[in-house]
DNA sequence: GTCTATAGACGGATAGAC
DNA sequence: GTCTATCCGTCTATAGAC
């Protein structure tokens, strides 16, 4: 007798549910302090109930990866690309970079930053993320950027405008103001000689 | 009776032994895990005992970040600097502060990003790290790099470089090889105009 | 599917003997 | 100054009743 399948979407609608209490945990107290028995008081159970929907701790940090990388995605796809304005298309993408990675310190640490100590994402959750840079070096492909060298020097760029954004000013804009500015001075050198 | 400078100095020694170790185990098992049994452990000795010595384990993070930023200014203050040379002034110290994040991820992670949960640096301890930033910007300065938004342009490119490359290729140099490149980029948009 | 009870581990810190 | 013993807290995870 297989389970059916009302069950199985009330299943995964509660799965849903958890993630996203877990999302808010994490928010308040700290990516790394997040606790099963928060998390399931959170949600009206007792911890061991949680082992229903999820099996275990890791899994449920796997769950909330692969979920941030989506919403990167749709975070960043959402920008229009314009081959003719290379530096508008890229401030624009940088711009919305930075917004995202504000909007959620928690998300910010588990996707960019390996703060969690016990955890490393599963195969599968990795893979998510690799897709999402592979993305990010088409779109910068059609916008000229070639190379290797051209796009980490982008990564650290724009890396580094977020970590000193989140670090420094979570709430404002110090760093965000200075998208356009950056990616100018990318875009200068990228036309230089190189020889 | 006052303690005489004999018993001082071997209680000085000691807690340095201990800070020492304290490194030793952060870089072993991670900087969250270190433990005061283990760091009692490694020194012959009790948990309990360690109380001798420094007050809690606050006070253990405390001394390793006013110790780090002790090192860090003796490693950016080696590079001499030549007023008639911002290029290669500037690359040197870059890869110099690049090398310095590389020897020790710990002391990476607990001077330059807020990844320990329950803690975080004393005034005093804090007040070290702004004034290795006050001396940066002093040595900015003479090399002709005036405003915040340069100066913050600079924190951001430099803060990438070290994050990528600590989180991509640790132990490798695929971002340290594009100091120069990067100090070029950083310094043609400084000459631009901007009105 | 949810619960209670609990195993089993690890952590920081303190009291008080020696 | 160092120890043993211990308190008290944290946590994940499992067993088994209901």
């Amino acid at each position: 007798m297989t389970t059916s399948s009302r069950v199985l979407e009330r299943r995964e609608e509660m799965r849903a549910r958890l993630v996203a209490a877990a999302w808010a945990l994490a928010e308040r107290d700290g990516l790394a302090a997040l606790s099963l028995r928060d998390l399931a008081a959170e949600l009206g159970m007792r911890a061991p109930s949680l082992y229903t929907y999820v099996d275990g701790k890791a899994a449920i940090y796997d769950a909330m990866f692969a979920e941030g990388y989506r919403e990167l995605d749709e975070a960043v796809a959402t920008v229009p690309v314009d081959r003719d304005d290379p530096h508008g298309t890229l401030t624009r993408s940088v711009t919305a970079f930075l917004r995202f990675c504000q909007a959620s310190r928690a998300r910010y640490q588990l996707l960019f930053t390996g703060a969690l100590p016990d955890w490393q994402p599963s195969p599968e959750a990795y893979a998510a993320s690799v897709a999402s840079y592979e993305r990010m070096v088409e779109g910068l492909a059609e916008l000229g950027v070639h190379g290797q060298d051209a796009l980490d020097l982008w990564t650290a760029l724009t890396a580094g405008l977020a970590a000193q954004q989140l670090a420094n000013d979570p709430d404002g804009d110090r760093w965000v103001r200075l998208v356009p500015r950056a990616v100018s001075m990318f875009l200068s050198d990228l036309t230089e000689d190189r020889s």
